[in-house]
DNA sequence: GATCCGTGGGG
DNA sequence: TCCCCAAGGAT
């Protein structure tokens, strides 16, 4: 709109991006990727961070750094010990990706993360802003590494209204960073825009009176409200389902299945089961799914509990059955992604979080 | 452009 | 309880 143009060029008087770096330089947080600028290490940083708080990716950045200290250690990983190395952090595609990319630097770059963003982008995992931040960040290309924040911050700033996620609004956004990049090494420019979104420009209440960007903020100015800015489309309820799975047991050991190696989950490992249909009972639908997934039918079952897990777009109610299998039964099929497996090996696989919260279950009844 | 892809914390 | 949100990317 021509709205939002004239606003931008209103606030472009007071000199923000100036104000924004002095503010960084005293507010700069200690955090654990901020004591290198190593290609390699801001490279997993940025990939934990991807729609991930940042206490959740400091739990699981040095963790992961030791256990695959290079680009060549994680190229030579195996997808399970990485997706271990991801496991509870969610989105699991980052974790496959990445032992992707590290092998394709290895192969086509020589072991070290190419220099310009057209490159970086043609890596699994990156896209427009982790080429950018990893451009800037490492490699101090004059970029602007636009994520939510930058997009909370400067649609604030500049007063622009409607849905950023939005083509026309995105471009706006991302020139205006640009700008302010161009004005500052580019690194600390990005990174200060990022720190002031999530510790002063928050979502819900902003700190405004400690924002060294107030006295030339369009939000501040009109006194909009900043639930308002920015705006995004409305998200539709979530819907409900319930599920049944079968842990089952055979001389202490745990019959397990991986999942396909894409989508939900993907590569992860797990129990028998599956939804429970409209005129079905938990254990009618678990000794059917048990029977489908792996030809054995269950004997036996007993509820352990119900287990409540919410995704993004779904919340599950499972309910977990224990099931004996006698040492001289043919038992559920082994084979490529099936197993027993004693609780050390289980222990060493990658699960994800609805998994866990079963075992725990069955691991009470012992 | 719309949808999928996890998990955890906060109001 | 419910909803929002988060250092996005792939398809």
């Amino acid at each position: 709109m021509a709205e939002n143009r004239r606003r931008v060029s209103e606030a472009r008087r007071f000199d923000a991006s100036n104000a924004l770096l002095h503010w960084f330089e005293s507010h700069r947080r200690e955090l654990p990727w901020r004591e290198s600028r190593d290609p390699y290490r801001v490279w997993i940083a940025e990939v934990l961070l991807q729609q991930t708080r940042v206490a959740t990716a400091v739990r699981y950045y040095d963790r992961f750094l030791r256990q695959f200290p290079t680009v060549q250690a994680l190229a030579r990983a195996s997808e399970g010990q990485v997706l271990k190395a991801w496991e509870g952090a969610g989105y699991y595609g980052r974790a496959r990706n990445l032992r992707r990319a590290a092998q394709e630097i290895v192969r086509r770059h020589g072991g070290k993360l190419p220099q310009d963003v057209e490159a970086l982008e043609e890596l699994p995992g990156f896209g427009p802003y982790t080429a950018a931040a990893v451009g800037s960040l490492a490699f101090g290309l004059p970029v602007a590494a636009l994520e939510a924040n930058g997009m909370r911050v400067l649609s604030r700033y500049f007063g622009i209204r409607g849905d950023v996620t939005l083509a026309p609004n995105q471009r706006r956004l991302r020139s205006a960073l640009q700008g302010w990049v161009h004005q500052g090494p580019s690194g600390p420019m990005n990174e200060a825009v990022m720190e002031l979104g999530e510790t002063v420009c928050a979502p819900q209440s902003p700190r405004c009176p400690e924002c060294p960007l107030e006295r030339g903020c369009v939000l501040r100015r009109e006194r909009w409200d900043p639930r308002s800015v920015p705006g995004r489309p409305r998200k539709p309820p979530v819907p409900r389902v319930s599920a049944s799975i079968a842990i089952i047991d055979r001389n202490g050991r745990w019959y397990v299945q991986r999942r396909p190696g894409e989508g939900l989950l993907g590569g992860l490992w797990e129990f028998p089961g599956g939804k429970i249909q409209p005129d079905e009972s938990p254990i009618e639908a678990c000794r059917r799914e048990v029977r489908e997934e792996t030809g054995w039918t269950p004997t036996r079952l007993r509820l352990l509990g119900t287990v409540q897990h919410d995704y993004t777009h779904l919340h599950v109610t499972l309910h977990v059955f224990g099931s004996r299998c006698a040492a001289s039964a043919p038992g559920p099929r082994t084979g490529t992604g099936r197993r027993w497996v004693d609780p050390a090996t289980f222990a060493r696989l990658p699960i994800p979080r609805a998994t866990q919260k079963a075992s725990q279950l069955m691991s009470h009844h012992l």
